[in-house]
DNA sequence: TTGAAAGCGCTAACAG
DNA sequence: CTGTTAGCGCTTTCAA
């Protein structure tokens, strides 16, 4: 089989009759061309199959339909679940994305852009890992390349975000449990430095002693031997926590598991309410209650805004401050809150 | 903020006071260069920060730093820890990855792979959807553009693909169960038209005809419901299984819940095996027995076995016939099968 | 071993 | 409204 070429815009415009700008005109749907030659062309450019080459644009400046995706962790369903939702709309639109995860490293993440920015990508939508300022995005920000960031601010940058409720929710499994007569509430989990983590700490933390409670937070048990002792350890104590609030999913199961081990009954003797939903929440033993938010509508939102910014190409540069969107969050009442009694 | 122009090839050759051609060569370690003149030559790239525009490179007809991944489901975790795997070991060797989810649908799949062609990937990985015989794809093998298929083979090209042993899984939970007593095992699930599933699927029933047992496979079983109404049927009849053999882990759960739904004890009254490990398998009640494949050894061998596809430029044109990798499967023995007594 | 020239396919700028 | 020209930055070819 012999290597077919593609055909070219000179190609077309010979076949068409016409030259090569008027072309090019059609095909960017660019300022007045009669009709009648318009027809012509795309006849021609039908006839033979033409397809844009990228290249021969991106040579002349012109952008990528290239968006770029960068998340801590690939393999986590949440940022998995947003993956397949920006490239099924941003596919919609006629871009193409190139991934990459920052593996939770700010330098790496730095990298993976710097690289996509110099393929001349549209659009960038990033869920960072730096968690403090960003200065290096703000220079990437050039014309032409947009910037969203979604589940964590962008901070130090005008770059808009689309976030989800994390104090809000928090606060409302906290309320929960209260109103379920529960006034030792512990707050458990890891990676508290991650802007959504401690977010919900700070809602955590604020409803309690609204309400006139002492906060109790244990942060960085991230396995199931560190839940195991910490539990062991407030079991012990004298005013063991009638309820906890679990900041993250994983320590959601591995509470259940180590409550499970030491017999504890859940609801009956603890109560639990954690944050993030996740498939299996609903077949735990008990079933979990959890404070969900739902990736999909996040990478939606995040997505098409990035597309409306390609779109009409604001520039933030004019000063404009970052825009923060906030996706409300749900509380899914199962089990093991109490508010069901099982069995 | 001045908008910096990135240095040329032109402009390193000035300052290196050599011609564009002598610092193209030490950029692409092209044949002899005086020691001397490479020397002038990388202090200037490194002086100017010089970094190869692609753009132009790919106009001349070479490739791009570029390898295409396309899966059936971008959330699906077992596909997403692929993709991360894949990202990760491209990057290290200087690739970035075009992801794209073919939501199951082959026409999409098709048209996914031909967008990414005509960009000029080096590289293509695929788990394809498209069950028969996939003539597009030879098409696309042109010079240049290797391809590696991986989870399900690729019908019908000389692609080489890296694949489970769905078969000897299965073999290895039926004769697990078997070494435990059991004679009437069902075989339960969905998706069956997919290739691992078909071959799960023959690998039980030949493993059940084997030990001159009667097969018995409840397939196109999706979800929660349909999994109810089944078991519902079975438990009734006059022989009822003493064991199941799950062929997806959505099943496994599913199967789990429903079975505790209808009182009957795990593994006590019914064992259960199920084919694909899963994060909170060992959380389960109980804890699931499960044919394990790793998603990231898959991944690891599939994207490797492609770069050195590309490195050496292997063209399959000369009839080479495809070429499979098995990577093993493992039966990992938790509670469900009963192997291990609960409580 | 090195350099000069040609041109990949496209679009911006300018003519007509 | 339409066509011609001039490169974008690189690599291939050919000459020195």
């Amino acid at each position: 089989m012999k290597h077919e070429r593609r055909p070219t815009l000179r190609e077309v415009a010979r076949r068409a009759g016409v030259g090569v700008m008027t072309v090019s005109r059609v095909i960017n749907n660019h300022a007045s061309v009669q009709p009648s030659t318009r027809k012509k062309v795309e006849a021609a450019i039908l006839h033979l199959g033409y397809q844009q080459n990228e290249a021969a644009r991106l040579l002349k400046g012109q952008r990528a339909k290239i968006i770029g995706l960068i998340v801590p962790d690939l393999s986590d369903l949440f940022f998995a679940s947003c993956a397949q939702t920006v490239q099924h709309i941003a596919r919609s639109h006629g871009y193409m994305t190139l991934i990459a995860s920052s593996d939770r490293d700010a330098n790496l993440e730095r990298a993976e852009a710097e690289l996509m920015a110099s393929r001349m990508i549209s659009g960038l939508l990033i869920a960072t890992s730096e968690n403090g300022e960003n200065e290096w995005l703000r220079k990437l920000q050039g014309p032409g390349l947009s910037i969203v960031g979604f589940d964590r601010p962008l901070l130090g940058t005008d770059a808009s975000s689309v976030l989800a409720e994390n104090r809000i929710g928090a606060e409302q499994a906290i309320q929960h449990l209260m109103d379920h007569g529960h006034k030792r509430i512990a707050c458990v989990g890891y990676d508290e430095a991650v802007h959504p983590v401690s977010e919900r700490i700070a809602g955590y933390t604020h409803h309690m002693y609204a309400a006139g409670l002492q906060p109790q937070v244990a942060s960085g048990l991230a396995d199931l031997d560190a839940i195991r002792h910490w539990l062991a350890g407030v079991l012990a104590s004298a005013n063991p926590p009638t309820a906890i609030f679990s900041l993250n999913n994983r320590t959601s199961t591995f509470l259940l598991q180590a409550l499970a081990e030491q017999l504890v009954r859940v609801p009956e003797e603890i109560a639990l309410v954690g944050f993030d939903d996740f498939d299996l929440a609903s077949l735990m033993q008990p079933p979990l209650t959890t404070v969900a938010q739902s990736p999909v509508d996040l990478a939606r939102q995040s997505i098409n805004l990035l597309l409306e910014l390609i779109r009409t190409q604001k520039n933030p540069d004019a000063g404009s401050s970052a825009l923060k969107i906030f996706l409300p969050s749900r509380l899914i009442v199962r089990s093991s809150c109490g508010a069901h009694k099982t069995g």
